[in-house]
Parts: C-alpha cells; structure tokens; sequence
RNA sequence: GUUCCCAUCGUCUAGAGGCCUAGGACACCAGGUUUUCAUCCUGGUAACCGGGGUUCGAAUCCCCGUGGGAACGCCA
C-alpha cells in the first residue's frame, strides 16, 4: 500500500519535478521477488492517481530490466570492484554475533574479499568491495553535508544467490541509466546513501542530487503503523477525505511557506521551494486534515459534490439537486460535512420518511413540548394554500404562535426540530422548511 | 551496542544574531451573532529541552549533556 509517509515523499518528487519543469517517473522497486505481487503495485498505482500525481511515461518495473543490473555486476566482478561470497547464513550470523559482542555494528567479516583459492560448489552471492579507508560525503539538499566513515560501510550484498540484484544496486544503475537529477526520499535511506555514492564511485557514474526528508511520526512520536490507525492512502479516501485535503496536509508536513496554509495542486506545480523543507520530523494530525477537509467540501460545487458521493460513497444525493429550495439545503448541508461520508447522515431527513431519529435528544425535547402551541402551528401551516407556503413564512409562523401562547422561541422551535429532522443538530428552520414543503412537514408535525 | 539524523505552543509551523514582549494555522477555552447544532466574528490559554561558551546582543552560531528518531538484511 501506499502510506501517508510514501505519499508525502511522492508529493515532494512531484511538486519539485513539475515546478522545476523537469518529468517525474514512477519506478517500481520490486526486486525482492518473494514479495512483490502486482495487487500491491495497483494500489500504488491507484493511490497515486487519486491524489492526482500523475506521471511521466510508463512506470518502469525493476524485476523487467534484470538483465541489465547482471551485465553490471559481471563488470564489477571482471574489475575487481565486487566479488563472491559464498558464506552461509549461520556463518554471516556468527559473525555479527561476534561484531555486537565486541561492541561494532554488526557487519560482514570479509572472509571472501580476498579470496583466490579454487571457487567452493554451492551457492554464493556477490558482494561490494567497499573501500576499507576515507570517508563519503553526502550533499544533501535539506540536510547539508553528512560526512560517513567508510569503515562504517559492510560489503554489502549486490548479488543474491537466487541470482536477483539487491535494491542498493538497482537503484544505483537505475539513476544513472534514467538520468534522475533529484533523489528525493525519506530520510531513513540517508544510510543508505554513501553505499549507493560508493557504488557509483566504482563503477564510474556521476552522482545524483540527494534530499532527505524527515520522516512522518504517529501522535506518539513513533514511528508511523498500523496501530496508529489508517495509514494507507486508500483508507482516508474510504473515510471520506477529499485528495486536495490530503494533499494539502501531507505538504505542509515538513514543508512551509511563511504563513501560508492553504495550497493548490496547480500553484505548488508552479512554485515548490525546496528550502520549505524542513529537517525535523513531524506527526501527522487528523484534526487538521479534517479541518482541511472541511474547507475543500467548502469549495465544490453542488454538481460535483453529487458526482463524487455517487461514484465513490455510493450515495446518490441527486434529489438535493432537483429544485431551488433543495439546492439551498445542499449548500447548509456542504457546510457542516467534514467528511464526505457525513452526508448521507446529514441528508437522510429529507431523502427519506422513514429516516433515523437521534432518540436522546427526541425524547428529552418531547417530554416538555407545547402540544397546543404544536397543534396550533399545524392548523396554521396547513391553512395556507400550498402555493403560497414558504420557508419564510412557516418559520414566522412558528414564532407568532410562540408569542401568542407566551412561549420563548426556542420552546417551540426545538420541538419542530426535531420532529421535522430527527435531530437537534439541523441547518436553519427555514431552509429546512423551504425543502421539505408544506405536505411534508405537517405530516411530520403531526406524529406527535 | 555502533553510526547517522533531529529538538520553537498539545499538533503543523514562521523565525537565516538585534524587527521576538517569539508570529500564523489546527485543536482547546470564553464572549458575541443565531430559532438549535454548526458556521461566522471577537478575544484568550499555550512553546524556544538543559548547561556551558562566542558576541555589545542568541530561539537563531559552537560544544557538551539529555531526549527522540533512523539505519546497521540474500527488505526496500
């Protein structure tokens, strides 16, 4: 799947390509054979198109270009810049065992690097000849130069002896051979980093621009997962988040231009200053995304808000489109949604006769509710020609009826509420009313 | 454990030595508007991790400490 924090480095890659005019390519890194599945890159890919990142060219698939990473590989065997190892895994485990318990990083011991003797049957895999001395600097754009011992750096794996390249050397050839400018990625690869400039050192290759971005926390500081609650893209999509709300979230993690909260697709396509970055790493909050949420729902019109819930909630909010006075709940309805699946809850009222009433609150407005200012009300709705009843002039009518029976408003108001909505947290009487029509609303009225 | 990264309100952040009595947004609290809830408007609470330097002056630069994170795979 496709999780906030890969969402959030893709946004980045994307947003620099496009407002540096450069392309922005999809490479699928799926070299780890035993776990890569294509269900899984389609909710990449899917993911992706949703929140409208969309790419240059055809993704192209590392398990495809195979041939290619092995022709290099034979190279550095041929030069001496890597070789074969063929030590087991019980040996290599040992070995680190050993390297903890003398107080290093646990790492290879090299018995192979060297190694001239007769080639042993049996597996093997090969393995970087890293320099033993001198140290690797990354440049890093957000992070500013980052100085590595070489000594730190094990003879790493290139090779597996099922024959499939290692990530760290994919990705080494790939950026080269696809001419990438910009690596721009999570900073948990900043580790990773002066292997792949010590690979690309030997074989000859022009670095790469680097920019590590801090990584996205859960409201615990830890590391986003699952227990955090919804991580993948596709699950915000299904709660009802709009992709501009996500995008504009995720971009303001770790990112900032002064003051500025709110941000178009369009306008960050134009202008995406890297040193926005920021180097700290950051949680992400749902009360802000909801908030952002609230504000795009804000910002759609009627007729795409309906094509929306149609296609992907399942809830056909069509009716509310049909006339003027409908339109007008739609638009009291579009402010209070934070998320698009709050609507078919706001809306049921009205869609339906047989809609679900909030019970607590019903009963505690009902026990003391006017029943002759009720009835009064329902004698006065029902004696104005159908033609002539209006939002207005129904809610007007409630407020005469009050004051004539000596009641507060709201004594008689509440009731109506609630008998018209099922709930106490309604858009305006009027609008209310001006929806519903007379027919309706007395016949509500009247199941007192 | 080793290496690397990081450290401003609860959260996202502004801040590139004096503009900082530390600004904005979200959240929260209070008041106002309103026929309810929400919206909207007004106001408020709330932060420079600690200690040393450097400097006339430090949130900003340096060092140490502390805390957090990441990496150390025949995962990516």
């Amino acid at each position: 799947m496709l999780h906030v924090g890969g969402a959030r480095t893709a946004i980045f890659n994307y947003f620099f390509a496009r407002s540096q005019g450069g392309r922005f390519i999809l490479r699928i890194e799926d070299t780890d054979t035993e776990r890569s599945k294509q269900e899984y890159t389609d909710e990449i890919l899917d993911s992706m198109k949703w929140l409208g990142l969309d790419w240059d060219a055809e993704p192209i698939y590392q398990t495809q270009r195979f041939d290619i990473y092995r022709d290099y590989v034979r190279k550095m065997l041929a030069d001496g810049t890597a070789y074969k190892c063929w030590a087991t895994a019980e040996e290599i485990d040992s070995m680190r065992a050993k390297a903890t318990a003398e107080g290093k990083k646990p790492m290879y011991d090299r018995r192979y690097r060297d190694y001239t003797g007769a080639e042993p049957s049996g597996p093997y895999v090969v393995r970087f000849k890293t320099p033993l001395t001198g140290t690797t600097v990354v440049h890093d754009l957000i992070k500013g130069d980052v100085t590595f011992s070489n000594e730190e750096i094990d003879d790493f794996v290139i090779l597996r002896s099922n024959d499939a390249p290692t990530y760290n050397f994919t990705v080494v050839v790939d950026d080269v051979e696809m001419k990438i400018t910009h690596v721009i990625r999570g900073d948990d690869h900043l580790n990773n980093t002066p292997k792949q400039i010590l690979l690309m050192q030997a074989m000859g290759f022009k670095i790469p621009n680097y920019g590590h971005v801090p990584m996205i926390l859960g409201a615990d500081k830890m590391k986003l997962s699952k227990r955090h609650g919804a991580v993948a893209v596709t699950n915000y999509r299904e709660e009802g988040y709009l992709p501009e709300s996500m995008l504009n979230a995720l971009v303001r993690l770790g990112w900032s231009k002064g003051d500025q909260e709110i941000f178009s697709k369009s306008e960050l396509c134009k202008d995406f200053p890297l040193a926005g970055c920021g180097s700290s790493p950051s949680v992400f909050d749902r009360a802000k995304l909801d908030h952002l949420n609230n504000h795009y729902i804000r910002e759609k019109s009627l007729e795409d808000l309906c094509a929306l819930l149609k296609k992907t909630y399942l809830v056909d909010l069509s009716p509310l489109l049909a006339s003027e006075s409908s339109r007008k709940l739609f638009e009291a309805l579009r402010e209070r949604a934070v998320r698009m699946t709050d609507f078919s809850a706001l809306a049921e009222w009205y869609l339906r006769n047989d809609f679900a009433r909030d019970e607590a609150s019903t009963k505690e407005v009902m026990a003391t509710a006017p029943r002759e200012a009720l009835e009064a009300l329902a004698t006065k709705w029902s004696a104005v020609p159908d033609s002539e009843f209006s939002g207005v002039k129904a809610f007007e009518m409630i407020k005469e009826t009050a004051t004539t029976l000596k009641l507060k408003i709201p004594q008689l108001a509440k009731p109506v509420r609630v008998l018209l909505t099922g709930t106490l947290a309604s858009p305006d009487l009027g609008i209310v009313l001006e929806a519903l029509g007379k027919t309706r609303a007395l016949e509500r009225l009247r199941k007192v």
